[in-house]
This record gives C-alpha cells, sequence and structure tokens, in this order.
DNA sequence: CACGCTATCTACCAAACGGTAGATAAACTA
DNA sequence: TAGTTTATCTACCGTTTGGTAGATAGCGTG
C-alpha cells in the first residue's frame, strides 16, 4: 500500500496506534493464536524486531489490543448507564447502545472471536474477559433493576442473545442485525 | 494413568476411537490451534508417529473428531424433527433439545469453541461450520413455518439466543441453563 | 554540518511444530 | 514354535515460531 520507502520511522504514538489498529483486524479475523508476530509486523511494513521495539513481546501486544478497545467503547456506554429508570427508557438506551456497536463491526469481531478463544483458562486473556463480562453483566442488572422483576436473570438473557446474534451475525452476514434486535426487545422489554 | 507397560496395542477401531474421544476434549477446551499433534497423542499415552498411523495428517484428525459429533448428536433430533405443529409442541420438542444436549458438556464446548474458532475462512473447520449452520437454521425454519408469522427470523433469534446462552454458560458455569431457556422460550413460544 | 538519539533493520538462535523413514514388538495363524 | 502382520516407537528433517544482539539510518538540535 505504502509506496514502499524501504524504512518509514514514526513517532511513537503514532506508530504504536498503527500496530494497535492493524493488530485488531487481524485477531478479529483469525483469532489471537491464528496470528504471528511477523504477520502483526508485516502488516504494518515493518519486521518482528522493529514491532517488538514497541511492545515486548506478543502477548503484550494483545493485552494492549483490548485496552484499547475498552477506552473506545467502554466510556461512549459508561457515563449514559448510571441511572435506573423505566422500561421504554432502558430499550432505547440499549438500542442506542446496539446501534453504535453494529457499525464498528471489526471490533465487534474482536471481541466476538477473542472472547471465545479466551475460554481456555490458559489464554493470555482469560482473566480479562472473566472479569470483563461480569462487570458488565452486573452493570446491565443494575441498570435494570428500578423496574425488572428479575434483573439478574434478565441481564444474563440479554447478554446472551447479543453475543450469539453478534456471533451469527459474523457468520452470515445476510442477517439483518437491527430487525432481530428489536423484535426480540418488542418481546423482552414489556413488564 | 495406565500402569505403563510401555507399549500399548489395540485394535484400530478401539484406538481411534479413544483418540477421537480424547481429542474431543482437548479442542474443546483449547480449540483446535491451541493443541498440537504431540498434545493429541500424549492424551492417549501415544506418540505423535503411533497417532498418525491411525489419522493421516492433524487436520484429518478434526475432520473425524466433527464427524463424530455429527453421528452422536443429528442423529438423535433430526428423526423427531420433520412434522410441523403448533407451537406448544414446538417448545417441548425444542425443550427436549435443549436438555439432551445440556447433559454433553464437552460437546456443546467442542461444537461452541470450534465455531467461533471456524470464523475465520483460512480454517479447516469453516466450510464445515458454514454448510451445517445454514442447514440447522432451514431445519428450524420448516419446523416453525406451519404457526410462527416469521419462521426466518425466529429460527434465527432462537439459535442466537441458544449460541449466546452455551457461550455465557461456559465462561460462567454459576448460569441456569434450563432456567433461562425456560424464562426465553415463555415469550418466544407465544403466538 | 556534525552529533546524538532511537526507530528500524539484518542476522541469528533455540524451541516447537507437523510430518516421514525405518526399526521394534505385540498379537494372530499355521 | 516360526512366520506374518501391523500397531507403535525412536530418530530425524525442514519449517516456523517468538525473541535477542548488534548494525544502520532517519530525525531533531547545536
Amino acid at each position: 500500500m505504502t509506496p514502499s520507502p524501504g524504512r518509514r520511522r514514526l513517532p511513537p504514538a503514532e506508530r504504536r496506534e498503527e500496530i494497535l489498529k492493524a493488530a485488531t483486524e487481524l485477531i478479529a479475523a483469525s483469532g489471537f493464536k491464528g496470528v504471528t508476530l511477523e504477520a502483526f509486523a508485516a502488516a504494518c511494513g515493518m519486521t518482528k524486531a522493529g514491532l517488538l521495539h514497541h511492545f515486548r513481546s506478543r502477548e503484550e501486544l494483545l493485552i494492549a489490543v483490548l485496552e484499547r478497545r475498552d477506552e473506545l467503547d467502554l466510556t461512549s456506554v459508561v457515563d449514559t448507564l448510571e441511572p435506573a429508570p423505566d422500561p421504554a427508557t432502558a430499550r432505547a438506551v440499549m438500542s442506542g447502545f446496539v446501534r453504535r456497536n453494529l457499525v464498528q463491526r471489526s471490533l465487534v469481531q474482536l471481541y466476538t472471536v477473542l472472547s471465545a478463544e479466551a475460554l481456555d483458562p490458559a489464554h493470555p486473556a482469560h482473566a480479562y474477559f472473566r472479569t470483563r463480562l461480569r462487570e458488565g453483566r452486573a452493570m446491565i442488572e443494575r441498570y435494570l433493576l428500578a423496574w425488572h422483576p428479575r434483573p439478574g436473570q434478565a441481564a444474563v438473557e440479554l447478554l446472551a442473545f447479543l453475543d450469539g446474534l453478534q456471533l451469527n451475525w459474523l457468520r452470515d452476514a445476510g442477517i439483518d442485525f437491527l430487525a432481530q434486535w428489536e423484535t426480540f426487545a418488542d418481546r423482552f422489554f414489556t413488564a
């Protein structure tokens, strides 16, 4: 892509960002186990050694990718999600969340692919996903608390449906994510 | 585990079955990419070369594992699933299916882990899951056809929820799979 | 322009990988 | 018991892997 000027020197912050972005898409496509250090580097037009100047190991790169997604994604929700109103409001907020997630397909895919891969307790991101998903569920549970009779169970159901829909949507792009969500929400947000 | 009689010679059919069973659990735990040929062999107390006498390559072993699951699982459903009755019957049949799946935890996990890993088009099981899931959806769609206003959409929703619930159940064994299913079904099977 | 800093590269390493070739030993048959 | 078959093993090969050491070159500052 770049007109190959032999060696491209970038300020560290810029290069790091470039690497993280490329790594995100590679991991989203093939999982973490499926991408070699060399592949990560080549995607930015550099060598393994060059990349390792910015991230001390392949595993550290993975962690940086995950933390970056946290910054990009969680911040856009966390402030909106403190109150605990009625079903209609809850649905509107969740719909906004779904819509926002939908446009960042590569991030959705990263999250889905990696969280499945990380079911293995030996996976470097295992602990990360354990705590993160637990927190997410607790957050939604608190959010539904004011009006839902069984907020805990409902939170599990909601997240399960969204996870599964994302998975199936990645398998088959023909699925109309939003329409499926709205249909589900019609039933779910009904006291 | 076995009192290590140096060399254990088994009739091919028996050995194949032993290997497939062990491989199923290893893949379920760590994905296909996460298990080496040596690990597959060691799990049966033999060497790589010994294993390769029964399966010509690591990839062929994977395919055999998948086909074995087909035999074990699909046959128990396919005969029951031809007719297309009312919501109550549909729910009962699906509940039976869910219950049957639930007791075979390692198979559920194999399927979930592997189907996520196989989102990558370069994965050796990619094609397998594409066709298999498409068929599964079509089957359920036909099954809901008689009474559901939107059988296609409903099939997607049903499978998405089940996939997602399985995923979350594997992450957190504290989830009450059956209770979650029944709650979902209460809303889903309502004309 | 000369110098220092450091981002990047080339070259290399030890370990692990999937797979092969040929030797060995366990079970069946005559 | 001797011979045949073949399941399994030991030993090895070529490749790929994550990572390291030291050389090189792009950039800012004097």
